[in-house]
DNA sequence: GGAAAAATCTGCAGTGTGTAGAATTTGGGC
DNA sequence: GCCCAAATTCTACACACTGCAGATTTTTCC
């Protein structure tokens, strides 16, 4: 695989394949989101691009790696986001912040992050991805469950352990509610939050 | 299609291919435990089942109909399980329950729930096989939370709502889990029961 | 202006799918 | 035991998609 790999440190000026890597993620997006992974083919996407399918072979070793590539440059801009998430005081505000922007993440890039979510399991490289993501949600939620009073720790009953089970019921629950609409979106967070308030202990 | 669809009226005497309909699916079973789903070919399959390709095709139109049926094999058994599930009318005591027959349920049919939740959105009837699952637990669990004075209803802090939520949790929790160890199942089952416990307002 | 690198194309070989039609086996009735 | 119809299985083919191997054209940069 020649052009696009790792270690290329490219220049100021943009190249051309800058542009053609750009359009082939696009185009893949746009397929995923008409036809469906599986539907989806090699040569659909070249054509897209605007390429021939041999031509893609130059930029992605595969559909899996065009795929992996499209998680990749959507779960960048998650991490970005969640970085400068306000680690506010009240756990109560942290967690509505939280839902809110949760919200605000599946209503712009639902269609990828589901698709991470299937793939996750036969692509190892969107494994990883998806995995890494889980866990900055998972550390956040332990925090804030920390902060309310739960005792740290990996026991069932812990912060951690739940951490994780509310984690994947929030993935789970907006997966299902964001193939729907957003206004299903939006009663599906408000059971989140409720939950998650629960949980911690803040049943006001 | 022939000799395998719906109203097929079979004899009491089992016809040969009863016999190597089951072979089929065992060997499908046994497959997706080896290699998983993408890795495993129509061709590999009646090979494990003793005959050529082209027969396979007599008994199903497709891998995806093949695993469709072994998914519906593995449902059934676990509706039947599930209809004699006693409500017991502490519902402490019926959490406990519903939480260790779900870990039985998965340490059994581990592998081919997490392949019906992986293929129920690209194969419609998996799908729909496994909406109608979800559905009875939601159902269940629904039960349970108005029985402990949880407020009936479908808005986001009802009992409706709430179900959902839960059930997505512990479909997701358990499917981790129970890619890893037993043990790790008991745990998150440990942890899904205390944050169920939590959400039915029996802090205890 | 001209090499080196980047980008693209064409064509081939391999693998898996689904189906058609022929051939074989099985189960009863007589 | 014989024969027919249904059930079961096989072989062979047409097709779609994949991944790669040169050959070819464009860009980039000195």
């Amino acid at each position: 695989m020649p052009g696009h790999q790792p270690a290329r440190s490219r220049r100021t000026t943009e190249r051309k394949g800058d542009l053609r890597e750009r359009a082939i993620l696009d185009t893949c997006e746009a397929l995923l989101a008409q036809k469906g992974y599986e539907a989806m083919t090699v040569g659909d996407i070249a054509e897209g691009a605007g390429i021939k399918r041999g031509a893609l072979y130059f930029y992605f070793g595969s559909k899996q790696e065009v795929v992996a590539a499209l998680v990749a440059r959507t779960v960048e801009h998650l991490w970005e986001r969640s970085r400068v998430t306000a680690q506010a005081d009240d756990p109560r505000q942290a967690v509505a912040t939280a839902m809110r922007r949760t919200v605000e993440l599946w209503n712009e890039h639902g269609l990828v992050m589901r698709t991470a979510i299937d793939l996750s399991l036969t692509v190892p490289e969107i494994g990883e991805l998806w995995s890494h993501t889980a866990d900055l949600f998972i550390n956040a939620i332990t925090a804030v469950l920390e902060r309310a009073g739960v005792e740290p720790g990996t026991a069932p009953k812990q912060a951690s352990s739940m951490a994780r089970a509310l984690c994947w019921m929030i993935e789970r629950t907006f997966y299902h509610a964001s193939q729907a609409s957003r206004e299903e979106l939006l009663t599906a967070s408000s059971t989140c939050e409720h939950i998650w308030l629960i949980s911690a202990g803040l049943t006001a």
